[in-house]
DNA sequence: TTGAAAGCGCTAACAA
DNA sequence: TTGTTAGCGCTTTCAA
C-alpha cells in the first residue's frame, strides 16, 4: 500500500470539509447541488476511492460475511461458494472465501481468521469439531450457518439434505428392480453425510430382507484416490451386480476403475452414486444418480444468514432453523 | 459487529498498558517473561482476537491480495484461483477471489473493490478493456500480474501459454495423421486466446496444403451451450473427418451433442480439444487434448507478484516480465 | 447546508 | 522492560 489520496487532501482540493466529501461520498442529503458536483469533479478527476478500512473500522461494520468449505475444486463445494456469493452481492455484501479442507485444525485457523477480520456472518460446512469456538462466535453475537452437516454441540441455523432417505429410495428402487448382490463405497463414519448415507443402504437392504454383508462394503474418505482404490479392491474379490458409491469424487475414482477393467454397465454391473456431477450425464451409459439441490443449498444459507445480520438481536432470539432439502433420485441408464 | 473486546480491555485485564498487550501479539522480543505469559492467559481466557481491520488501517499494509477471473466454476480458472491461494498463504497473505465473469463492467467494479480494500497487489485474467483504471492502479503502486491473456496497452507482468504454437503443433500431427477435413469451433475472436488459438488452426492448414474452408469453421464465446448448439450447426450440415473445439467448456457441449448422435469415435470422427478436464481422459475413448499447465500459470503468477510486492520499489523499476509456458499435446485416443 | 472534532482499535516512536 | 501518546482514514454527532 503506498502513499495514496486520503479524504482530507481531496476535502482541500474541492475547498470543503471532509464530512463534506463523506457526506457525498455516502449518497448523503443536505448537500449543496453544486457543492457536490465539485466534489465529485475532483474525485472522478484523481480516481480516488474511499479506504474501505478506514469506514469499517469507524463504522464497525465489515459488509463481509466468511464462507468455509472443504474444497473449492469440488464440483459441490465449488457451486456452494458461488450461491452464497450471488446472494451476498444482491445484499451489497463481500464474501471471503476459505478452504478448510475438512481438517479440524484448518477449519479453528479459518475461524481465526473471520473472526479476526470481523466479518458479519459466516456460512460453514464444518467438521464436525471446534464446538467451544463456534459457540464462543455465535455468543459474542457472529451468526453462523451450518450447510450439508452439523456439528454435534452447536445449535444453530442449518441447511442440509434428506441423506438417508434419499438414498433408502434409491437403492429400494434398484432392488426392487432386480439388483441383489449390492455393493457399497461408503464415506467416513466419522461424517454425517457419510454416516447418513450408509444408513440408507442398509435400511434398503433390511426393508427387502436382504442380509447386510461387510464384504460387499468399504469405506473410504470422499476422494478420488479412495474410490479407485477401493473400487478395485471390492471389484476385485466379489462380484456385486450393483455398486453404490457415496459421493461424487469417489464415484469419478470408482467409474475411473470400472472403465479400465471394461466391466460393462449396466449388464455386468449396475452403477448408482450420490451426487451428480457434469459427468454423470456425459459419459455413456449416463448414470443414474442422487441429485442434491446444491445451489438452492447455498442460497438458502445465506439467505438465512442475511436474515439474521440483517433483523440483528430481534432475530436472533428466535431459535435456530433446520431446514431439509429434498435430494432427488434421477434415473437414468446405468441401473 | 457487536461490542467485543478490545486491546484496551485486554491491558486492563492483565494489569499492563496496550502497548504491552501489542508486543504480545505480535511476538516482540522485549518483554518479561512473566509478563507475557500473564497477557497470553487473559488472551486465551477470553478468546479476544486482534482486530485485523485496525490493524490494517495503522500498518497501511493489508496482506491481502487480489484475484479476478472469468469464472470459479471452472476447472481452468477455479485450479488458477487455488493455486494462487496455496502461494499466497506460503506468504502469510489472504486472498480476495473475484468473479469477473468476462464482463469489462463487472471487472471495473471489482478493481474498484479492490482499490477500496487497498489490496497489496492483484492477479487478473482480464477481459482486455478498462485499460485506463489499470494504469492508473499500477502507477499509483499496485503492482498487478496478468494471467492467460493480455490487455492491449497495459504494460505489466503476464503469464500465459504458446497458444497458436500448441494449437499448430497438435493439428499438424492430425493432418499428417490423415485427417482432411477439419472441423473447427473457434473462440470469439476479440479475445486473446481466440485469437492465437485459431491462428494456430489455419497455420496447419496452411503449412499441409489445405485449403482454408470457412464452412467448417464456427465462432463461439467459450461456453458449454455455443458448444453444442455450434456442433450441431457445423455436423449437421458438413461431414469433417475431425472435431478441433478450442476450449474445455465448448468441447463438452461439442461432446455432448457427438454422443446424442451416436458418432463413433475416431473411426467416423476424429475429436481433439483445447484444454484437458477430468471428463477427457474418463470417456471412452479418452480425448487427445492439448493440456494447459494450469496450476502453475497461477502458482508462477502468484511467485511474480510476491516479487513486485516484496521487494517494493527497486524490483518496480525492472520492465514487466512476459513469461510463456508450455501446453502439451497429449495423444490419447480420439484421433 | 457546512465544519470542527472525537474516536473506531491498533502500532510504533519515544520516553522513562 | 514498560508506558504514553500520536495518528492511520474515515464517519458522525453537535454546533453553527
Amino acid at each position: 500500500m503506498e502513499k495514496r489520496l486520503n479524504i482530507s487532501e481531496i476535502a482541500s482540493l474541492a475547498g470543503v470539509s471532509t464530512a463534506t466529501v463523506s457526506r457525498v461520498l455516502n449518497d448523503y442529503p443536505y448537500v449543496k447541488e453544486s457543492t457536490r458536483e465539485r466534489v465529485k469533479k475532483v474525485i472522478q478527476e484523481t480516481n480516488y476511492r474511499v479506504n474501505a478500512i478506514a469506514r469499517k473500522l469507524r463504522r464497525k461494520k465489515t459488509h463481509t460475511i466468511g464462507v468455509i468449505v472443504s474444497n473449492v475444486l469440488s464440483p459441490f463445494y465449488s457451486v456452494i461458494a458461488k450461491s452464497v456469493e450471488d446472494v451476498a452481492i444482491k445484499n451489497n455484501f463481500s464474501t471471503v472465501l476459505c478452504n478448510g479442507g475438512d481438517k479440524p485444525e484448518k477449519e479453528a485457523k479459518y475461524l481465526e481468521v473471520l473472526h479476526e477480520n470481523r466479518v458479519d456472518g459466516i456460512i460453514i460446512s464444518p467438521t464436525g469439531k471446534n464446538k467451544d469456538y463456534l459457540n464462543f462466535l455465535l455468543a459474542s453475537g457472529i451468526p453462523i450457518v451450518f450447510i450439508d452437516r452439523p456439528t454435534e454441540g452447536v445449535d444453530c441455523d442449518i441447511v442440509m439434505v434428506n441423506n438417508m432417505d434419499v438414498t433408502f429410495n434409491a437403492l429400494d428402487f434398484a432392488i426392487k428392480k432386480g439388483y441383489k448382490k449390492i455393493g457399497c463405497i461408503a464415506g467416513p463414519q466419522d461424517r454425517y453425510t457419510g454416516i447418513e448415507r450408509f444408513k440408507g443402504y442398509k435400511k434398503a437392504l433390511e426393508n427387502n430382507g436382504i442380509a447386510y454383508d461387510e464384504s460387499l462394503v468399504r469405506f473410504g474418505d470422499f476422494t478420488y484416490e479412495s474410490g479407485y482404490s477401493l473400487a478395485r479392491e471390492l471389484l476385485d474379490s466379489e462380484k456385486p451386480d450393483l455398486l453404490f458409491v457415496a459421493n461424487s469424487d469417489m464415484a469419478l475414482g470408482a467409474y475411473k476403475y470400472i472403465s479400465e477393467k471394461g466391466y460393462k454397465i449396466p449388464h455386468e454391473l449396475g452403477f448408482l452414486m450420490f451426487d451428480d456431477p457434469q459427468w454423470a450425464s456425459l459419459v455413456t451409459p449416463r448414470v443414474t444418480v442422487i441429485s442434491q439441490p446444491v445451489y438452492m443449498l447455498g442460497s438458502t444459507a445465506a439467505d438465512i444468514l442475511f436474515k439474521r445480520i440483517m433483523e440483528g438481536g430481534q432475530f436472533m432470539d428466535q431459535s435456530p432453523l433446520k431446514i431439509i432439502l429434498e435430494a432427488k433420485f434421477v434415473v437414468r441408464e446405468s441401473i
